[in-house]
DNA sequence: TTGAAAGCGCTAACAA
DNA sequence: TTGTTAGCGCTTTCAA
């Protein structure tokens, strides 16, 4: 059916050997066959069949990205960074979305090493670490803890934690809340939380900390949930969630007549969109998207290559940033801060 | 170095193919080879390769997918519905990102050719139609128009274009600006703008069509667009655009001290989760991103088994549907939109 | 119920 | 500079 390298060598006249070496540039050939080769190859519209290739080569250059949540903003844009980094180092991405079922990442792990896939990145956990260890394959994982063998790229959510808390407390709140994600598994990214709290006990500083119910997905189930939030606590004056979770808690806020940041100061956690996009543009801590990508592709294609420097249980934990929004001070316009 | 069909027949006592019987469920085995079987599998945690298997079997049960951007809401969840849908039927998905560069198109055409995926899905469109049409393999384009062997499938923009024509109408819009993306090439999806034009024109209401800049990508850029659209356009009172455009304007429009809806009348278009982050709940055309990432798998099944009753060039068009928000009427109040 | 052997398309010794 | 051949891990005819 398919053109193969024999039809290419019979066209050209010479051996299926000649046709590989040039395929591969080894060995010396001479000009005339090469043109004979390369015309052939032209005329039948040929491709190597990678299968074969890869099967021979022992490698496919594909490396697995398993992810909770593909629409989520955040996981969005890390599978851009991801693939585009794979892709300047001539791996391609195979992409799984584990929807935070158990029975899909078992699925898909397994999946992953049959297709022989060269390295994987984990950014879900639904699984006993046991299930990551017995995976006999180069493994990141990113934002979660897989395991005493496994290195783990994140962001340095402490740091984070204590940004969002001294902004509230410069600003004068006294009775903050936090909104966690669900909490099924310990993540790197829940120690914001745990700093967090613990910033504002230090201080002296009401904090309470809530956790979204683990099937609130989308921005309407934030918009219920902020709106019984609100219903049950009086005199909140500053919230700390992430983007799109305090994106809809300023939203109902400003429905329900508070003013921001006046009445209420709100720091968010992410740094995408959704932060910009709110009515008041949000202060938020920024996570380093790009360079998570990069570190953790990196990191994956060293330990493939076999030139990894860490040690194999590595956290590598890349800094955040705070960037002021209109949601804990007011000072400058609206303008002002999205043209910054 | 890997488990080998030929480590499990060592290990069971047995031949390959018994092997190979049992893993593929074909002849008959007695009960206790079956069973030596299973547990040498097991106890060696064998993985059968996938590379052999499909080199074999000339298939690989891999699909293409090509979009412009992985990180833009829409896409998002275009992948994350067609994923789903792969999944259940057994493919895996291999996912490109073209950025929107011509060369990374070809690259990743090539690319997937040469790792015989099964089929692919195009969401963009950079390259000429003579590109496509010399992939020699199923292929389906998504919202694009790729040649007249290439089935598209969109949502129906004509339709679409009318609803948000009808809705500014309806609420008494005399000066219109409808923003279109950038025209590189024609599109399904520009349908809407030229219908949208059209039914203005006919109720001789005054409609100016404007074009995104080629490089405006980010929600930053399109503040700093509608900054400029708002510095140089006067009374304008209705406007028409993307969901994420929409939403700039929106905000811009606040920040300069315009009532939405009272001054200035927003239909957004796509239905996502923007239309829901705003400070006014947008109206919106929404696209059934679900619907079409569904049928755009089927139609590319039905193509890679052959049993395709389509003609090749079929156009199938998906109905959208307006959903009322806050920036077309003033009745409701934010929560019981978002409640709806 | 089982096994030997050919072959999927490619690469790399080894030979010439 | 070129070709012959074995083999990557699997499936499947054919034979026993």
């Amino acid at each position: 059916m398919a053109v193969t390298i024999k039809d290419v060598a019979a066209k050209a006249g010479c051996s299926v050997t000649t046709v590989s070496r040039i395929l591969n540039n080894r060995g010396s050939i001479s000009e005339k066959t090469r043109k004979k080769v390369h015309t052939a190859m032209e005329e039948l519209n040929y491709f190597p069949n990678q299968l074969a290739v890869n099967l021979f080569r022992q490698r496919t250059y594909l490396v697995g990205l398993i992810v909770p949540d593909v629409s989520h903003a955040f996981y969005a844009l890390e599978i851009k960074y991801i693939e585009r980094v794979l892709h300047e180092n001539g791996y391609r991405l195979l992409l799984c979305n584990a929807e935070s079922d158990n029975m899909r990442e078992t699925e898909y792990l397994n999946m992953l090493q049959s297709n022989k896939v060269d390295g994987i990145i984990i950014a879900s956990h639904t699984l006993d670490l046991e299930a990551y260890s017995k995976v006999n394959l180069p493994i990141v994982a990113l934002d979660r803890f897989l395991g005493p063998d496994i290195p783990t790229v994140s962001s340095d959510h402490e740091q984070g934690g204590r940004l969002a808390a001294q902004e509230l407390i410069d600003n004068n709140c006294k009775k903050v809340i936090q909104i966690t994600g669900f909490c099924g598994v310990p993540t790197p990214s829940h120690k914001r939380h745990t700093v967090f709290s613990d910033v504002m006990k230090k201080n002296g500083i009401c904090c309470e900390t809530l956790e979204l119910p683990f099937n609130a997905f989308s921005f309407r189930d934030y918009i219920t949930y902020a709106d019984n939030i609100f219903r049950n606590h009086n005199h909140i004056d500053g919230i700390f969630a992430a983007d799109n979770v305090a994106c809809a808690m300023e939203k109902v806020a400003i429905s329900r007549g508070l003013n921001v940041p006046g009445d209420l100061k709100i720091v968010g956690y992410d740094g995408i969109e959704a932060s910009l996009m709110s009515y008041k543009t949000l202060t938020t801590v920024a996570q380093p998207v790009k360079q998570l990508a990069l570190t953790t592709v990196v990191t994956l294609l060293e330990i493939i290559s076999g030139e990894s420097v860490f040690d194999k249980g590595t956290h590598i934990r890349l800094p955040v940033r705070l960037i002021r929004g209109e949601t804990t001070v007011d000072t400058k316009s609206g303008n002002e801060v999205l043209q910054q």
